[in-house]
DNA sequence: CTGTTAGCGCGTTCAT
DNA sequence: ATGAACGCGCTAACAG
């Protein structure tokens, strides 16, 4: 059923290589024959059996992408406008999502891409070891979240110098109690939350504020978990007057949240987020905007240099994308209030 | 560098019909030995390539997922739940997003999934001829979109009963200037809001209101979209006091243009979504819930029972799932108004 | 410019 | 229970 080079081959009165050659545009073939070979090709619906090819080539062109969701925002963005730099340079996508821990291991333990792909893009931070396992496979590595790494080229923004935007923001305002939802959860060498704390802790320093461990709650990224968080702040001795969210849907949480508790957002109390979701417009938002699509593209476009170009210059270990903070309508400054 | 199965049949002092036998869990190989062999493998680091063993076999434990959009919340939603089934189940998912119109031809006449998948989950609704494209694959086939069509396994939900609760729900509370932001856009075979638009009618003929064409406008299925079509639809001679909104997402994007235009809500005008969007929510909105993940992890499930009893019955050819009407904040009876 | 010859790494007979 | 031989479909190296 399933029609193969041969038979190409046969109908063309060529020779298989011939039609290999034809086919993948290689120079040795007359313009006449190539066009002959291509129309029956056509005719017939052939398509050369990915597997054989890249058995015998060594070349999958198949790009793995590893993610810990999908179904994130972030994470569909970023896969996304990656999957369409990719697909465009005649490159298929295999993905592994990554999201429950069993998942995680038997991926970094089977390594199931191992000889099926030319190149790595990990939309996940991957701990020592796994990140050894990556490299063992001997391809090009990229990453759109995380510090730098070795072997892997980096795609990222100044996740302190967000964090801190947005916190300076809130002290401008005139701010003293400011809280912080953060998204440390779970032991998955996420730089993101860490880097994001310190700055928070750096500019309250800075500003003179000391520092409220009763300000500062889990938010675990979702929009569920900045809810809970927000709720927790609420009921503080003395909650905060502004919070600070490390994800816009951990501060859509907080603003259900609030408006559950009949607060009113920025009158009695003010949030930043991070990240300039799509959603963050239609609920004004005020937020740390960072292209995301763009971190998806710019990766892809990595890769895919160091696959065109194997003997290149080293390529850049890291590439720092823009941020700025976008003011909207959750921010303002904190209300008057009595003596306390 | 990478090991191959003759490397583990000599490390192990066997042929390599015996190392595959062992991994592979086939019978004909003592225990003992096949513990050894699996120790040797795990010890060398090995993996099967799956070029050669598909090649060899015919088997790709690959699946396809072809999708219009990832990053859109429903299609993100829908990948993720069915990628964690298909690898739970040890394939591999090989994604395809077919966004632009060359995306999409190049997918369709290329047809790169040819011999590289065991079935193919179609995230979009494909034409006639793209329909007969993926049949010729010689697969099974499935969808979570859609209505029944030969050759797929559709898993979806009845559009026609979930527009006709939410438009029903409008009226009954009172509304008879009632718009509709419809998603209607582009020759993409896409029944959805077809159906969504026949059950908006429908539900007014039935209460003997007569239809305004300039009630409706298109929005895309974007936030963008739908705040666009509900400024149209604000600017007719007599604009609606209530809105349908065939997505959550331009629901939301209309709940934006309203706040623009100084509009309360449900005061002013009401909107109902369709979807039950992850941040549906956090914005209150009263919607037309589906069971997005469920729907995805379903379809995933047909595919791998067809794949493991290939001789079995025919497979459904329509599963429907459950819809059901979600009453929150963004809908109220009309505003008593003047004679007009 | 084109055809022939060898594998790529594995699964699957068929012997033993 | 195990091994040898063959072929899956294609690309690469070598002839001509």
């Amino acid at each position: 059923m399933p029609v193969s080079i041969t038979d190409v081959a046969r109908a063309a009165g060529v020779s298989a290589s011939t039609v290999s050659r034809a086919l993948r545009g290689r120079p040795g073939v007359s313009d006449e024959v190539r066009t002959q070979i291509a129309a029956v090709a056509a005719q017939l619906g052939y398509t050369a059996s990915r597997s054989a090819s890249s058995l015998a080539s060594g070349r999958t062109y198949t790009i793995g992408v590893v993610a810990p969701y999908i179904g994130r925002w972030f994470f569909g963005t970023v896969l996304d406008a990656a999957e369409q730099v990719f697909s465009a340079a005649g490159y298929d996508v295999l993905l592994y999502n990554l999201g429950s821990a069993e998942a995680r291991k038997r991926f970094f333990t089977k390594l199931p891409v191992r000889k099926r792909v030319d190149a790595v893009l990990s939309l996940l931070i991957p701990d020592e070891d796994e990140s050894a396992a990556l490299r063992s496979l001997g391809v090009p590595l990229a990453s759109t979240v995380g510090g730098a790494r070795p072997g892997f080229t980096v795609v990222g923004i100044d996740d302190r110098a967000g964090a801190e935007s947005a916190v300076r923001h809130l002290v401008n305002l005139g701010h003293r109690r400011i809280g912080m939802i953060s998204g440390a959860s779970g032991p998955l060498h996420w730089t993101t939350p860490v880097d994001r704390r310190a700055a928070y802790l750096h500019v309250l320093a800075e500003a003179g504020i000391e520092h409220d461990p009763a300000l500062v709650a889990d938010g675990d990224y979702t929009v569920d978990g900045g809810e809970r968080a927000m709720t927790e702040l609420l009921a503080a001795s003395r909650p905060p007057t502004a919070v600070f969210a490390q994800s816009d849907e951990m501060a859509m949480g907080a603003l259900r949240a609030l408006r559950r508790h009949r607060l009113r957002v920025p009158d009695d109390v003010s949030v930043v987020g991070f990240d300039d979701h799509e959603l963050a417009d239609v609920v004004g938002l005020t937020t740390v905007a960072q292209p995301v699509a763009g971190q998806g593209a710019e990766a892809a476009r990595m890769l895919l240099r160091q696959l065109d170009e194997p003997d290149a210059e080293q390529p850049p270990g890291r590439v720092e994308m823009p941020i700025r903070l976008v003011l909207r309508e959750t921010t303002a400054p904190p209300r008057p209030r009595g003596p306390q």
